[in-house]
DNA sequence: TTGTACGCGTTATCAT
DNA sequence: ATGATAACGCGTACAA
């Protein structure tokens, strides 16, 4: 078995350790007549070297990273793309790592920190529910992405960044667009409320109808069913099946999923059940993932400015790191795409 | 700065390291009472042991990697999903690793094998164009799945396991079964020739017709955009807008696309120009992925077992890496889905 | 420009 | 059951 190392290398071309290691690492100081000897061996014997050793000695590794919350959400891989080419663009290495359900993404953090020596962390998706003791345990600067950090005194907020969507006033956007058509019983599809995402746009459904005077129906209010992922189209679909066939169901007029994959799922619920969309049934979704073009009818949503999100957040991350610039919280505008799916109430019935 | 380390917990509870070492990894020999009181202690300070330092040292870790180059195909997810699940299952820990496009995987294998002490690996994804040579530098089990592993010989195939689909077979099926619905122009949307996946599908395309007796449609064959994600449905969307333009879109009567992510692009197209599915034009795809369920019309399709052939991937790794198994080639039954988006030929201009 | 020797934080081996 | 100490493979200060 016999791993081949560095000395092996060093051995083989008749030199120092240390220049096998300055020959790796492109060093300055060094001739590069021995520098390409020794890579020509480090090619034949086909020697890499052991990364875990690196980390171990090394102090400035250029490294990031990123930790996604639930890689099955659509809506990341996008922003996974931007930010693996804003990273390299910078020159910074990046460590991918995706948090399984069970684990804590913090936790993880505290220990690919260690292990890689990083510079900063990326958190994106997951709920925002960690203690702050915990949190002042990272001691490089992190930011919390796309992922609703609501109702955190400022004295917190000092300690990290955050990028998002004001999914409140979004949500509320959503929501008294759909009043506009001359909807009354809008149902939401809503993450549980234990997620501050799922709350915060519940509360933006709930303040539409506040600022028209109206009361909020709260028998149109459902949640996404616990048992299942969250943000799969299965969801959204079985959610609407039962929600169809309950007494708030009938006189529901529109659909308002808090996401592009359940509205998607919703459709399906809708079309199965003999109904059309939009003249029957509106549905809306939100996020503005690639799907919500392409489906038919095509989707209404809340489209996220996920492009420019993904780039600030690496920016900022970098500046901070830097020290050029200070922790900060920013939020982005949302738009509301008005597509297909969506369209003026003409059912008779609605109104009880 | 100061890093804490373990001689920190050793001092700071009057034992030496190895003990709290012991305390840490649950080694048999140590006396509980002192193992509570040293995990009290780590407890408190924070402590993290530095996993690069553990690799570096340890000899058994059970740890299979996972390396999946193109995270953006939907079809990954669900593969994923169960991948972690059968992982855990049998006590493996497992390292997700996203193979970005200008890197290789096999170098990337190499480098995590030394890193973190691999026992076996999974590749997932990209296509299958690595030297012998190369891939014997790997010393672990490993494994490609769902990556079409065509025209090698025995003698190399012995040395790694495969877990696949016939794709050549079950494109035959698909053309064969939209033949059998009167279609003579059936358009394909392929991978492009250098993804041997891509090349087997066309082949399979090809050999519908010829052992009909019929004269395949050369110019009906289409390749992806290459400057763009092979599988977007932007991708699809493009590739079917451009062939509709062409004077084999005026013939064609259906469309094969060798995803659902691209069949779901060429629906819109499709939609787009003002023709209806299937009526004017049958759509088809291939993969079985979850929103060819919920897509209207719903999508007709190849269904990859994916369950099964994930935990197949795990089970035979573990096995071979176990010494309970030889390597490989697996080959699983797909199914033909047929849903909405396909239907008998009614177009009469069909036929020239 | 190059080589020697030490240390990174941990686990394994060997005493005790 | 526990402690001292030698590795693990590499980078780097220092000496040459």
């Amino acid at each position: 078995m016999a791993e081949i190392t560095i000395k092996d290398i060093a051995k083989q071309c008749g030199v120092g350790v240390s220049t096998v290691s300055r020959a790796l690492n492109n060093h300055p100081d060094i001739n590069q007549e021995t520098r390409r000897k020794i890579m020509e061996v480090i090619e034949e014997t086909g020697f890499i070297p052991n990364n875990s050793a690196r980390n171990l000695k090394r102090t400035d590794a250029k490294c990031i990273a990123v930790l996604i919350k639930g890689i099955t959400n659509p809506f990341f891989s996008n922003m996974i793309q931007i930010i693996e080419e804003e990273t390299q663009r910078n020159k910074y290495a990046l460590v991918l790592r995706h948090v399984e359900s069970h684990e804590d993404e913090v936790d993880v953090a505290l220990e690919l920190e260690k292990e890689k020596r990083l510079r900063g962390i990326v958190f994106l998706g997951g709920r925002f529910n960690h203690s702050e003791e915990k949190l002042a345990k990272l001691n490089v600067p992190f930011i919390f992405s796309t992922i609703g950090v609501a109702g955190l005194d400022h004295a917190a907020k000092a300690e990290f960044s955050n990028i998002a969507v004001d999914d409140r006033l979004e949500s509320r956007k959503m929501t008294e667009y759909l009043i506009s058509l001359g909807h009354r019983n809008i149902a939401i599809i809503a993450e549980r409320p234990e997620n501050p995402i799922g709350r915060l746009r519940v509360e933006g459904y709930r303040e539409a109808y506040q600022r028209q005077h109206m009361t909020v129906p709260e028998e149109m209010i459902c949640y996404v069913q616990e048992e299942m992922n969250h943000y799969s189209m299965e969801n959204g679909y079985v959610t609407v099946r039962k929600l169809l066939e309950s007494e708030a169901g009938e006189k529901m007029t529109a659909i308002y999923a808090s996401s592009d994959a359940l509205a998607i799922g919703a459709c399906r619920a809708v079309l199965e059940a003999g109904k059309r969309i939009p003249e029957d049934i509106s549905v809306a979704g939100y996020d503005g993932i690639e799907i919500g073009e392409y489906y038919n009818p095509k989707l209404t949503t809340i489209k996220q400015p996920v492009e420019m999100m993904a780039k600030k957040t690496i920016g900022l991350l970098l500046d901070v790191i830097a020290g050029r610039e200070e922790h900060q919280q920013i939020i982005f505008p949302a738009e509301l795409v008005v597509r297909e799916s969506t369209g003026p109430v003409t059912k008779l019935c609605g109104s009880d």
